[in-house]
This record gives structure tokens, C-alpha cells and sequence, in this order.
DNA sequence: AGGCCTACG
DNA sequence: CGTA
DNA sequence: GCCT
């Protein structure tokens, strides 16, 4: 059988052979961290192809066929197929700078630069960071600690559920004929995610504008707006309504932290032992496109990142089309220095390859495996569901 | 030999 | 630089 | 590091 180059388009139940793929991810992270950024992702779609398999691997032969293994790979598959180990895995797990990124890039705010900068000057843990005069916190780094042990404690589909009714309950007071669209892990069928995901629209035009601003407006009067950086659409129609590519940008968008209380949660809180404060903190972000853009908004935020990735790149290689977030371009039929929209005015639009490529049109829950959804149709648009 | 998703704050 |  |  004959994988795709663009691998994570394949169905992926994934549940075995998780030592494989998690060696494959620390050989990536360790790549980031040295900034081999071409080994970094190549081990990153190595692990991304393992997972996309509804088999469990048992020998290399079995891998003979798959995209994205090479020879250095496949020396690291074998070492873990025959002994259950590898001995430059290992060698990456006890290398103290390793460790060490691994730890300061656990904090929201704090990327592998940051972490390189902290390490250089001799710090080691959190406590050495906090107690260095020299280190100015950015806003988004002081949240990322306060909230810690909340942030990087996953979020229950329950918790998820609860989410829902408090955002639906703020932009229902905002906007009545509101859409609100749960998206990214718990959209693929995910039962934990680190944040949830939210596209918001409503179908009154324009008013997406103040839409955000009103939604968060009533969350910080719940008091319940730990953090927010919120981000205003570009868009501007009426600037430039010939050049829509141009024009186009991005949609408003903001990052949360939210206070969840435990009350509102069915079946409690996912907390950690002894944890009497019957709240806790949560990423949300929340999205809202103009609801001509809901179909391009939902499929670009129900993820996963590697999926995105594979997208995108199959839409320009292969389909000589750009893919965003804000909609499908056809690059054979510019028109001088701009593209063609495709899927606008309501019909639903379609990525679709041909079976002779090898890939089939899947749904969100295909992105990681689980039962059959269609990814982007009509019934994804506002109104048909 | 050159690319690796794309776009924002 | 960081976020998705 | 893997692919074109």
C-alpha cells in the first residue's frame, strides 16, 4: 500500500506504537531546539505519518512503502523495534539543556529563543527565572506562570461542554441570531485538548466587527477574563473592494484565559489532587470571520497543525492553489497580480483530490482518526447545520 | 541545491 | 519574538 | 532529514 506524500490526509486510529512516535517527537523538539528547523519538521512528519496508521508497525518491511521515513529514521525504528529503545532518544532525554527548553518552553509566552536566552544565562528552573531581576516577563509570560499548573493541566470534553454554554451565553446577550462553532481537538473527537476553540459569526454584515469587542466586554464584567490579547480584523471592504486578496488579512481573533468555575462544569473539574479553589484556568480562543468566510475559518481551526500544514502545501504543489484561513485561490486563473476566491457566494466549495493521487476527501475526525465527518460542505455552513 | 504552512500581534 |  |  502506497501512502501519499502528504501524509496526515490518511485515516489514523493510532492508539499503539506511541514509543515510536514520541521518539520521533524528541528528536524534533530536539532539532527545534538547536535550530535545525529542516530536521525539526522532517522528524515532525516522520512521527505525524506513525500516527496516521491504523496498524501498529512490528517491522521495518511494514515501512517500506510509507512517505517521509529515511535512512536515518528507520536506524531509529529499528533500534526501538528490536530492544524497545534508542540510544540517541535517550541520550536527547538526559541532556540537562534539553531539559531544560523542554521546561521554560512549557510556559504559554515562552518559545525556543526565550528559552535559549534564559538558559545562556545560567538559569535552570522556573524558580532561578522568577528570582532574576535581569527578566523582564511580557504580559502573555506573566499569565503563562501565574496560571501554570492550570494551563498545562488538559481539558476534559466535559469542561469543554461548560465552555460552550458560557461563551454561547455571552454572545447570545451580544448577538441573538449569533453562530457559535466548538472547533480545533474537540471538533476532530478529541476527549482532552490544552485550549478550546471557538469560531463565533453572526449574520448580520459588519457587525462581526464589534462583535469580539462586545463578547469579551461581557466576560470581563462575569470577571471571569484572566488574560486576553485580542486582534481586529484587517478586512476592510470598503477600502478595497477589487483587490479582495490584498485586502483580505485575517479575521478577529482573541487568546483567553477564562476562569472556569467547577460548579458549572457536569461531573466537576479536571483538578489536581487536593484542589480546593472550585475553579480553574482555561485557554479559549475565539474567531470570528464574516460569515461568508465561516466554511475556510472552520477548516482552518479544526486542525491539527501537521493536517494544516499538509493542506496548505498539497493546495499549492500539487493543485497550484493558495489555502488560508480566509479562503481557496486558484492560481491558474489570476487575473494580473490577484487570485480568484473559490466557494464564495454560499455554494460549498471543495478540495478534493482525484483517486489517482492517492488522497480522498475526508472529514475532522479522519485528521486523527475516529468515525467519518464530512470536513467541509454545506451542512459545515451557518445555517444548514 | 533548495524548500519545508501561513498570518497575525 | 510569540500565538494559532 | 526527507523530498523534488
Amino acid at each position: 500500500m502506497n501512502l501519499p506524500y502528504y501524509s496526515s490526509f490518511s485515516p489514523s486510529p493510532g492508539l499503539a506504537f506511541l514509543s515510536l512516535e514520541d521518539a520521533f517527537e524528541v528528536l524534533a523538539e530536539s532539532s527545534e531546539f538547536r535550530e535545525m528547523e529542516g530536521p525539526c519538521l522532517a522528524f515532525r512528519r516522520a512521527a505525524s505519518v506513525l500516527k496516521s496508521l491504523p496498524w501498529a508497525v512490528q517491522s521495518l518491511g511494514a515501512t517500506r512503502d510509507l512517505p517521509c521515513l529515511g535512512e536515518h529514521t528507520k536506524a531509529v525504528m529499528e533500534e526501538v523495534l528490536q530492544c524497545g529503545r534508542s540510544f540517541e532518544v535517550e541520550k536527547i532525554l538526559s541532556d540537562e539543556r534539553y531539559q531544560t527548553l523542554k521546561l521554560f518552553t512549557s510556559v504559554f509566552g515562552v518559545g525556543p529563543k526565550t528559552a535559549e536566552k534564559w538558559y545562556r544565562r545560567g538559569l535552570r528552573s522556573f524558580t532561578d527565572v522568577l528570582a532574576d531581576r535581569g527578566i523582564h516577563l511580557n504580559r502573555m509570560q506573566q499569565s503563562g506562570f501565574l496560571h501554570y499548573g492550570d494551563i498545562t493541566r488538559a481539558v476534559s470534553k466535559a469542561e469543554a461542554r461548560s465552555l460552550r454554554n458560557v461563551i454561547d451565553e455571552a454572545v447570545r446577550a451580544v448577538s441573538p441570531a449569533a453562530t457559535l462553532a466548538l472547533t480545533g481537538g474537540f471538533r476532530r473527537g478529541k476527549e482532552f485538548g490544552h485550549d478550546v476553540d471557538f469560531i463565533v459569526t453572526t449574520p448580520e454584515p459588519g457587525r462581526e466587527k464589534s462583535l469580539l469587542p462586545n463578547v469579551i466586554n461581557g466576560l470581563k464584567k462575569q470577571g471571569i477574563l484572566l488574560f486576553c490579547e485580542y486582534q481586529a480584523s484587517t478586512f476592510d471592504t470598503a477600502k478595497l473592494p477589487s483587490y479582495r486578496f490584498e485586502a483580505m488579512d485575517h479575521f478577529a481573533k482573541c487568546f483567553l484565559i477564562l476562569r472556569l468555575e467547577a460548579s458549572q462544569v457536569e461531573g466537576g473539574l479536571h483538578c489536581a489532587e487536593g484542589d480546593g479553589r472550585g475553579w480553574r484556568a482555561v485557554r479559549v480562543d475565539l474567531v470570528s470571520p464574516p460569515m461568508d468566510r465561516f466554511a475556510f475559518a472552520l477548516l482552518g481551526w479544526t486542525g491539527s497543525r501537521q493536517f494544516e500544514r499538509d493542506l496548505r502545501r498539497f493546495a499549492r504543489v500539487t493543485q497550484r492553489m493558495i489555502l488560508d484561513n480566509h479562503g481557496l485561490y486558484d492560481k491558474t486563473k489570476a487575473a494580473s497580480a490577484h487570485f480568484q476566491c473559490i466557494g464564495q457566494s454560499g455554494e460549498p466549495f471543495e478540495l478534493r483530490a482525484e483517486p489517482e493521487s492517492g488522497v480522498r476527501r475526508i472529514g475532522a475526525a479522519d485528521r486523527q482518526g475516529r468515525h467519518p465527518v464530512t470536513a467541509v460542505s454545506r451542512q459545515a455552513l451557518p445555517g444548514g447545520q
